[in-house]
DNA sequence: TCAAGTTTAGTGTCGCAAGG
DNA sequence: CCTTGCGACACTAAACTTGA
């Protein structure tokens, strides 16, 4: 049986953001039932249109709240940038459609000055350190020292939070590895070239990625947990 | 240039434990 | 005894990186 790509088969159910001492942290209920692979991989499970995390049920919001709560929360800081691990391929196309549902896009895109995909970062800051995996968990526990409990998406922006400070990336290494909402939806997307020589280029008029580069407090790591349509 | 390996997410199957 | 819930494991897809 074929698996159903990623950002045409998953709903947000839990959307996490974290940026210095603040967070966000909301839960929605999926429109459709949860796989049993999803439910044991998260610990979600839905019954009678409400949410159970472990057993335990969980406040949730509409889908269209979680996403202009979390816009709102983007405003208050400044056009932030969106930090988070192997984003590029399956967070931020479920974002990106999820935001198109409800005509947000455009919102959100002026709420933001970009995306960073830690996991290219990660390989491109540690190259040639002989790390044998880059998967989250274990650049946390590598780096940081920590374990933690992945696929519940306020851990992983707390542990994403450690492990970006530990990465220390340079102005030119996190330019290399954003990309916009926008160059996703583009056949061949990839993330913006590195600049040569002459520094990062402004991106349609808005204010340069970098002039938010080395300032924690305007880097917002994300994380969204996902179920599969039937 | 291309094969191998990486990440994320999912599905299917099996075995075990608990409860009716 | 049967059903249900859950964890472990092996596998898949797509895009990307790495190294020969």
């Amino acid at each position: 049986m074929p698996v159903i790509p990623a950002d045409q088969s998953c709903e947000i159910i839990q959307l996490a953001a974290v940026c210095g001492g603040h967070f966000l942290n909301l839960f929605t209920v999926p429109r459709c039932r949860m796989q049993h692979g999803a439910a044991k991989v998260t610990g979600f499970r839905v019954q009678s249109h409400r949410l159970y995390h472990h057993r335990l049920p969980v406040l949730t919001n509409s889908l269209k709240e979680v996403l202009v709560s979390f816009i709102a929360f983007l405003n208050m800081l400044d056009r932030p940038v969106l930090v988070g691990h192997n984003i590029h391929r399956f967070d931020c196309p479920v974002l990106a459609r999820a935001l198109d549902e409800f005509h947000l896009k455009a919102e959100f895109q002026l709420a933001v000055s970009g995306c960073l995909d830690t996991l290219p970062l990660a390989r491109d800051v540690l190259k040639g350190h002989g790390i044998p995996s880059f998967r989250q968990e274990n650049l946390v526990q590598t780096l940081v020292g920590v374990s933690y409990k992945a696929h519940d998406a306020l851990e992983d922006v707390r542990s994403l939070q450690s492990l970006y400070s530990a990465l220390s990336p340079t102005p030119e290494q996190v330019v290399r590895h954003s990309f916009t909402l926008d160059s996703l939806e583009k056949p061949a997307s990839k993330p913006l070239p590195a600049a040569k020589g002459k520094g990062p280029s402004k991106a349609s008029g808005q204010r340069p990625l970098w002039e938010h580069l080395g300032q924690v407090g305007k880097v917002v790591e994300i994380s969204k947990v996902g179920t599969i349509v039937t």
